[in-house]
DNA sequence: CTATATTTTCAGTATTTACTGAAATAGATG
DNA sequence: CATCTATTTCAGTAAATACTGAAAATATAG
């Protein structure tokens, strides 16, 4: 009879496949709802909960899909900045490992939706007020108005968020504890 | 010959609506890559750039949608608490008018996607945790441990969220000051 | 250079998500 | 209660998005 130990049983071992799968599910339906690709989302939930850097073979077989989709996803991640390439020696393979720690995750995701997404909100803000800004008229006004609201918002927030990505996780728990009084 | 005045001439208000057609358009593909859904978000931007609140007819008109699809995103609306419904006394139909103030806009949407999908990812970071509190291994704990601190991170930061969230206009620009300084 | 392993691309297809239009329901009016 | 107006629902369809699998390109080794 096998004794209890600090080895995982049998069970043990489903069991934590279990949670993990269901995990790296859910976090994929998580990730859509916030427009990532649910593939991109699960892949980097994979790669986040294992101990180590994953081939694209590895990653086809757990999530049960394609090459390409498996390649396309990890290379997006790779652009990212969220997940980094392996080489081993004597190895020709790829292997694929994810950034763990929370705050640099973060910081990660911050920074590349500023650019990929709050920048050009905030040039189209600027255009329209730009190309209205010399129209008369109580509709011309109410829309350059609440345009320049919008921006003023937009770039306020923008700037917080740009000071925030620079800090490093002690000073930004520093100023965490200011703003939680 | 027409007088140049405060009143917009013809060619005034086709830029007008030109420019307004653009932000529409743009800001309706900028929602779409936030997960929200073009035709929400571009109804948003219409009844928040005019001047008076509409009918699902007019907002049907303008957008060229149909109107189910007006309605359906309409009471989408409704439900974040973005858009009021309107009833002029004397008309039968209903008309909306959106919320304008930035600020207020800016808590509406911090709440809600606290609550729609900040709350149900933390439950899911939880029940994990609980699920492997048991199991041994290296495997196991690597999970665990991975998974705690995606948790620890993301309540933190649902905190902060929850207290800049309960502030009005002006006592977030003072903490804002106090980020920024 | 040839053989072999690996990565990359992409046309075709599948899946998901959003939209239409019309029918059903609800509400008001006389 | 018959009629008219507006709202709501939803089956069918369209559009957008994601995925597959295999072929092409690239890299490595002998």
């Amino acid at each position: 009879m096998k004794k209890e130990s600090a080895n995982p049983s049998q069970g043990q071992l489903e069991k934590l496949n279990e949670v993990r799968d269901g995990f790296i599910a859910q976090w994929g339906a998580f990730g859509s709802q916030w427009g990532i690709n649910r593939t991109m989302a699960q892949i980097h939930a994979l790669l986040m909960i294992g101990t180590n850097a994953l081939s694209t073979d590895e990653v086809m077989e757990t999530l049960g899909i394609s090459r390409g989709n498996a390649h396309t996803n990890l290379k997006e991640l790779v652009g990212w900045g969220l997940v980094r390439i392996i080489v081993r020696k004597g190895e020709r393979k790829e292997f694929f490992e994810a950034e763990k720690d929370v705050w640099k995750i973060f910081t990660i995701i911050l920074r590349e939706r500023q650019r990929r997404e709050i920048d050009p909100a905030l040039e189209l803000l600027r255009d329209c007020q730009e190309e209205t800004k010399k129209l008369k008229g109580t509709e011309a006004e109410a829309f350059r108005n609440q345009v320049k609201e919008l921006e003023q918002f937009v770039s306020f927030a923008r700037n917080i968020g740009g000071k925030v990505g620079k800090l490093s996780y002690g000073p930004a728990m520093k100023l965490a504890a200011k703003v939680l009084g």
